[in-house]
RNA sequence: GGGAGUUUAGCUCAGUUGGUUUAGAGCAUCUGCCUUACAAGCAGAGGGUCGCGGGUUCGAAUCCCCCAACUCCCA
């Protein structure tokens, strides 16, 4: 069958992912191999691929492919996690559309709604990530609310309470109102905001006076309970032992002095609303002040606020300045920039809230796993910036909010009884047994006897516990509670303890994840896996930069920056994608995505088939091999070890967007622009010894090229020699890296620099291509050019070769390395050589300054003492070196 | 406000412990080519006071200090 004229990616790619699926290639099993194990970080269910995931997801597979073809049994394990927020938002959306409130739903009857819509949308992001060719383990598909998945976090809740390291609290945390959800403190994104400082001024008792404050939020005025000074402000001496009415409500207040007050800041005085900031707060703990919560858990106003009861908190900011202001208490206000916090699910602007929430104690925790880090036994690549992110936030490390109120998620094991004493356990069971003890020690304490004997199972009496006396808390835990365990669990290692696949396949070989997420995940998951398996998750984690536009915006729905990676897979092909993505994302720098660079991917498709095309265009002729084909075999070979290596040290320290680079250039420039153009016969007839090496090398460069661009190399693959292929390249085993010779690979250079100065030369004098020339070479070094000599003569379409210790009159001359090169036109005896001339001159100068630069080193005595001899032996060479071509050069320059 | 990082060609980046032909690559640009694998191509070329200013050294893109700009993280 005849190849098309151009690759057409849609022919090949389906049918490839296909056929590897079927063999079962992606799956793996533990055996007697050394593991190479990614886990997947999960992406969110309710996700669909954007080019973070694109970039995320092609690394690994890289990794994992590359790490298939070395011999390692290869095990990546996909997966997603049930972002309880985001998620819970979309049912609730859902259900709204189909007329259905959420709060007219039992917490069962919602949870069967979710799990529709998680069977329902929550594989799309899979079908996207097999499009891109990732070669993951689709048995081993883990979703964080999975039986097993779901048994492991409760347990680890439980184990965790009973070390006392988890407990719960009234604190003052981040709310997000549109979610009506307490958040982490890592949920909460800070972004800078207009907005406006409003001055105004609060009465003075029993004076004429006011005193004048200054805030952003006049909506919580009416949860004032002090007015705050620094005790150094002579301004405000005066006051102390005062009192001052809040406006709006007259609620009378004391004015308070504490170092804490910014002098600076408005006018030097704040009003203190312990329940909606968080310093108020602690000054309010440390004065005994009323905490007065003058908002609704959706962020409109509370009875308590006394005023606008009802409405939402940023339209009653409007309110109460108009209201301030008609009663005379607004003083001015004036713009400010300042930060706001927002929710990174809901975009809601988040507000303080003290409530009632389950914590993680994470200082002991820390510890470790910041150890772990810094000592290497983890290593993060790239290291420099991000070490210190970790280390910082590991040395300041809060308690963790780990309690949502929502009901898509774990649900917290926290038993009440009616006077609100809590019961821990995995199972209800184990509540009511936990409970019937406690009760029992009452009663035997108070000489009773026990109230219920659940070893008789008396069923009446148990429900009876259940339904009056026990009640499970209603929230469920943050989702990253469940992410943390990831690399335990997709392997039952906390479900399961100690079986075979978390054995062998624990700890993971490395993480890929995007640098943002690093708390989240990366630090939680080190100190779960010291916690829960005595052992580090991973060995290295390799954080990809962040996705931005060619303009450098991060990308987002709202600037509409963000392309539809479908269609850029159907219109280049899934390796291109791959490809483009990956050259432009230099190790741990962001990914400034751009078009043009998947328009090269698919170009390297093409250029790659149509070398194939080439190749299989040759017929055997069974004849000897010109020398030509030695050399150009022999000095191939070399370079191909040569980069082989290169990549190979590349991958070793997770440079891939190099490694990727070399490959490009040792496909397009050194195998066809050179080698195949130097084997290249006039008449088809190639002998099969060329012809049998030049399939072996395009093999070997398929095969290390193959974990970047799966698809079209396993197709070409197949083309080179079709019908007999029994194997596949996804899974040929990578061959050792061979040494090289240098020798040879100088060689090829000289050869390369030959033909490239002629072609300038023929260039800039206008002569085509037909017109053969007359080639002349002054060298002390006939040996080297006659063995690539065919090659030559070839390349430049010289008729032959001389060699002569003269220059050629009126010839064209130059220089290449210490060799003078003269070329001759029949038909061009008077050739303009004005710019051949000024090339030499101007190379001669450059010399000249070289020379003297080499010498001023060598003549200073401090240098040939203090430098190591071998540099100094290099120094010389370079002044020979240089020496000698300045000497061609002005041979030349006397033949023009 | 605190901390970290970055600054090399028009753009994106390499440049390992200071010395490897007075700085390299890809893309973009320019010139010439429809040469029978490929115009999604071929051949060639031009382009940088290594952010600024000091210092250390025989020698600095590389080490130190100051300043400037940008980016990120934290509060």
């Amino acid at each position: 069958m005849a190849l098309s004229k151009n690759y057409i990616p849609e022919d090949t790619e389906q049918k490839w992912y296909a056929h590897w699926m079927e063999k079962g290639y992606f799956h793996s099993q533990p055996d007697d191999r050394k593991p190479f194990t990614i886990v997947i970080p999960p992406p969110n269910v309710t996700g669909v691929l954007h080019m973070g995931h694109t970039l995320n997801e092609t690394v690994q597979d890289i990794l994992i492919r590359r790490a298939r073809m070395q011999g390692y049994n290869a095990c990546w394990v996909p997966g997603s996690d049930h972002a309880s927020i985001a998620t819970e938002a979309k049912v609730v959306a859902m259900l709204k559309e189909k007329g259905i409130k959420k709060s007219n739903l039992s917490r069962d009857e919602f949870l069967k709604y979710a799990f529709e819509w998680k069977e329902k949308y929550g594989g799309i992001i899979y079908q996207q990530i097999k499009k891109l060719g990732c070669s993951c383990d689709w048995k081993r598909t883990t979703f964080t609310m999975d039986d097993h998945y779901y048994k492991a976090v409760i347990k680890v809740f439980v184990a965790l309470y009973q070390k006392g390291l988890i407990y719960r609290g009234a604190r003052m945390i981040h709310w997000d109102p549109a979610a009506q959800t307490a958040l982490s403190d890592e949920e909460v994104e800070y972004r800078e905001v207009n907005s406006k400082l409003y001055y105004v001024r609060y009465p003075l008792e029993n004076s004429d006076e006011f005193i004048t404050i200054a805030t952003t939020r006049p909506e919580t005025i009416p949860g004032d309970t002090a007015i705050c000074v620094n005790p150094t402000d002579i301004r405000y001496h005066h006051l102390k032992g005062k009192f001052a009415f809040v406006p709006l409500v007259n609620r009378r207040v004391p004015i308070i002095f504490d170092e804490y007050v910014d002098k600076e800041f408005g006018t030097g005085c704040l009003k203190v609303t312990p329940a909606h900031d968080i310093n108020d707060y602690n000054l309010g703990l440390k004065y005994h002040l009323e905490t007065i919560d003058v908002f609704n858990p959706d962020g409109t106003m509370s009875k308590a606020a006394q005023v606008f009861v009802g409405e939402d908190r940023f339209v009653v900011r409007k309110k109460i300045v108009a209201e301030l202001k008609e009663k005379g208490f607004l003083v001015k206000e004036e713009a400010i920039i300042n930060k706001n916090g927002f929710s990174q699910r809901t975009h809601a602007v988040v507000e303080p809230r003290i409530s009632t929430q389950w914590f993680l104690k994470m200082n002991e925790l820390s510890k470790e796993a910041l150890d772990m880090v810094l000592n290497e036994e983890i290593r993060l690549y790239p290291e420099g910036r991000l070490l210190n992110t970790y280390r910082y936030w590991m040395e300041n490390i809060k308690d963790w909010c780990i309690s949502r109120q929502l009901w898509w998620g774990q649900r917290i094991p926290a038993w009440y009884d009616e006077n609100g004493n809590v019961y821990v356990a995995e199972t209800e069971e184990g509540a009511i047994e936990g409970w019937r003890k406690a009760e029992s020690k009452i009663q035997r304490a108070e000489g009773g006897k026990p109230p219920f004997d659940f070893a008789q199972g008396d069923k009446d009496q148990r429900s009876e516990i259940k339904d009056q006396r026990l009640r499970q808390d209603d929230d469920v835990l943050d989702t990253w509670f469940s992410s943390w365990l990831w690399p335990i669990e997709v392997f039952n290692g906390i479900s399961n303890p100690g079986n075979k696949e978390i054995n062998y396949y624990y700890p993971t070989t490395v993480l890929v994840t995007g640098q943002d997420i690093i708390f989240f995940w990366v630090a939680r998951m080190i100190m779960a896996g010291i916690e829960f398996k005595q052992e580090k998750p991973f060995d290295h984690v390799y954080f990809t930069g962040m996705v931005r536009d060619k303009q450098g915006r991060k990308m987002s729905k709202s600037l509409g920056n963000s392309p539809d990676l479908l269609k850029l897979i159907d219109l280049y092909g899934a390796d291109a994608v791959r490809f483009g993505i990956m050259i432009a994302s230099p190790a741990g720098n962001d990914l400034l995505f751009d078009e043009s660079s998947l328009e090269q991917g698919r170009n390297f498709c093409n250029k790659m088939w149509n070398a194939l095309k080439l190749v299989k265009s040759w017929e055997v002729k069974e004849a000897s091999d010109g020398i030509e084909n030695d050399f150009a075999v022999h000095w191939f070979e070399n370079r191909f070890n040569e980069a082989a290596l290169q990549v190979q040290s590349l991958f070793e320290n997770y440079r891939l967007s190099e490694a990727l680079k070399i490959l490009y250039s040792l496909i397009w420039d050194d195998f066809c622009s050179w080698y195949l153009e130097w084997i290249k016969p006039s008449d088809k007839q190639i002998s099969s010894k060329t012809l049998n090496n030049t399939f072996l090398f395009f093999e070997k460069l398929l095969q290390l090229l193959h974990p970047f661009m799966p698809f079209v190399t396993e197709e070409i693959y197949h083309q080179l020699t079709p019908g007999k292929k029994e194997d596949d390249l996804m899974i040929k085993p990578l061959a050792e890296v061979k040494p090289f010779s240098p020798a040879i690979l100088e060689e090829g250079q000289l050869a390369r620099q030959v033909i490239t100065a002629i072609r300038d030369a023929r260039n800039k004098h206008q002569l085509k291509n037909k017109d053969l020339i007359t080639l002349q070479i002054q060298t002390l070094n006939q040996e080297v050019y006659r063995s690539f000599g065919d090659i030559l003569i070839k390349q430049v379409h010289a008729t032959a070769l001389h060699f002569s210790a003269q220059s050629f009159q009126h010839s064209i001359s130059m220089v290449v390395q210490k060799d003078t090169i003269n070329i001759q036109m029949p038909h061009h005896n008077n050739a303009d050589t004005s710019l051949q001339k000024d090339k030499l001159l101007q190379d001669l100068q450059h010399q000249k300054g070289f020379l003297a630069s080499v010498e001023k080193k060598l003549s200073n005595e401090r240098f040939v003492l203090n430098a190591n001899p071998e540099l100094v032996e290099r120094e010389r060479k370079k002044q020979s070196d240089a020496a000698a071509r300045i000497r061609a050069i002005e041979e030349s320059l006397k033949t023009l």
